[in-house]
DNA sequence: GTCTATAGGTGGATAGAC
DNA sequence: GTCTATCCACCTATAGAC
């Protein structure tokens, strides 16, 4: 798979941005335009928008689980593991970006199904990982939680997503994600 | 002010299509269809789209300043007033909606300047009056926190906007918003 | 694979009658 | 205040030449 392919650079542009504006305010004008093509040739690759979009999260989910592999791998302790997950939604944020699946899920209504279901997985699949680390670490006595595993891993990610939405309210400057990640692990040792 | 004249019939409509699928989304035509006047009539209301929004948000933000004011004088604690603001949400939530602001906030790019200074005014606003609540209860005793009260607001606002777009995935029988709930109380009492 | 040309629909917005 | 009629820009998508 050529990194510079058509196909990978109309996805690379798109996922930009959807990221940046959203899935209903761009369209394959703008792809052309930033990709130096006309809007018929990007209907060779993607035929509909459904389907570009399909692919946009196929991408993105394998990303995440190499993301996860990758964490799972080099994460000394569950809280390690948590501060480099948190880590992938900093990057997000140094570019002044969202989440491409809380971009969607914004919209959510607005989505074919088939799209849909792709980005509750996405989300699902993130939550259980954090409540995975969680619950690993309560029981090996690294956190002393008062709260359950899976109340901790949904105000996570709901922080997360959110935090990232906000903080482009707020500049660069934002610290949004810094206040999440100190009151989620500071719950983590009650 | 009529609460049945067409202005304000036209904004309650709105205000549902934003909350439910965005600003980006929703169309004069949706408007018309749904309060049953012809697309060019809006146009006598609200010049432009830009205005309608305006109006939207300056409603919203003064609902908030309401709805504050009557959680300051019916809760009689901190932790109480708390309680309730985040039953703002769960109201919202409950309608399969999400808040006018995260919705705007989703969009930030693509909105007119103007619009976007008031959504940032309203979560400025929102982080500030849970971060003065917070305050107060560290100060009085209430709370024992080993995190700061900005970090603490950051972390239940964020959690709350990103905790209604989650929560639409997973249908009306999210619990989002009951685990923010427990993990940032919980987080007041360490 | 990319192009030109075009279709068919929808967007916000305006002019002017009533 | 609401209407009809219309404008122009934009959207996704297709047909067919190269």
């Amino acid at each position: 798979m050529d990194m510079n392919d058509t196909a990978t650079k109309l996805l690379d542009a798109a996922q930009v941005l959807v990221q940046n504006r959203g899935y209903n305010a761009f369209s394959y004008k703008d792809l052309a335009t930033t990709v130096g093509i006309r809007t018929a040739s990007i209907h060779y690759h993607f035929p509909a928008k459904v389907d570009l979009g399909k692919a946009l999260m196929a991408r993105y989910s394998d990303e995440l689980e190499q993301s996860l592999d990758e964490i799972d791998r080099k994460g000394r302790t569950n809280g390690a593991k948590l501060k480099r997950f948190i880590g992938l939604y900093r990057a997000t944020q140094e570019r002044g970006a969202i989440c491409l699946c809380g971009s969607l899920a914004s919209d959510l209504n607005t989505l074919p199904a088939e799209l849909q279901s792709d980005v509750t997985a996405y989300l699902d699949r993130s939550e259980a990982w954090v409540s995975e680390k969680i619950r690993d670490g309560i029981r090996s006595g690294e956190f002393s939680s008062s709260g359950t595993a899976a109340s901790i891993a949904s105000t996570l990610v709901a922080g997360l997503q959110g935090g990232l939405i906000l903080s482009r309210t707020r500049g660069s400057s934002s610290t949004v994600l810094n206040h999440i990640e100190r009151t989620v692990l500071a719950a983590l040792k009650t």
